[in-house]
DNA sequence: GCCATATATATGGAAGCTCATATATATTGC
DNA sequence: GCAATATATATGAGCTTCCATATATATGGC
């Protein structure tokens, strides 16, 4: 758990931001992220369609340059785009979110994660059933 | 060589082209081209601070996705950013571009580029002694 | 034949993937 | 309230594949 509310800079180079964009796991999770605000691991799995461990490896090189922000929320740990990015870097996620939009894999990961059913946090999670804890 | 005036479209995707970006020496080599328009390989060479097969292999590397196109004048052979980069692309460069700009390295690529002496093409050559050719 | 540039081969190191396991929280039965 | 279980996430180990660099050699124009 990395809780920064409002950490400033973020001494994030080019190179280092670029390595991390350059893996197509870590692409799209980001740019689901920067279209969607905040997604738990469950969702990432559901969406990206891939293994548990290998997302959580990937969120956690993010993590640990400051790229993402994550917070508890009971079990699940929620992943969202650091307030801190450097204006150069949200505006590269902004420039691929746009023009990636209507392609795949991008377009199937938004796909699958509206199509997920039990999804927790503040969305759903009760509109299945109405077992409210 | 690969002498392409005009092509259009270049199925480029984001995750060819962000693989590129994300070897430095391939970085500064495309956001000097961004700034400078053209450059032969013994500037880069020089400008870099790089050995000369290293630089040649990256080129070849960007040459293969059309990232950067080339052309021979005489010995030299010139190197410029392609001009049928999509859009998302050439966004992503100028970002970089302008946000780099008084940063190192790419701050002491330009200065040693300008610190050349014997520079060939159609700047300068000439204004060293007098000795053309 | 000389210069600028490209390529071929070998090598070291980084990075991703999978399997298995560990931690943390919630839930259920008693 | 406590033990047992289930779910969500993280991590360690081992393997493999990719990639960048260096050295050496080849090409191609003058």
């Amino acid at each position: 758990m990395t809780d920064m509310t409002t950490d400033t800079a973020l001494s994030l180079t080019e190179d280092a931001f670029l390595k991390l964009l350059a893996d197509p796991t870590r692409l799209r999770a980001l740019l689901l992220l920067a279209r969607e605000g905040e997604l738990c691991v469950c969702e990432l799995v559901h969406a990206l369609d891939v293994s548990q461990p290998k997302i959580s490896r990937h969120l956690a090189q993010l993590r640990n340059a400051s790229v993402v922000a994550d917070r508890r929320d009971a079990v699940w740990v929620h992943y969202r785009l650091s307030e801190a990015l450097p204006y150069w870097a949200a505006r590269i996620l902004t420039v691929l979110r746009d023009s990636t939009a209507e392609r795949d894999p991008y377009r199937l990961d938004r796909q699958r994660l509206e199509a997920m059913v039990d999804r927790p946090g503040g969305r759903c999670a009760a509109d299945t059933a109405g077992d409210d804890a």
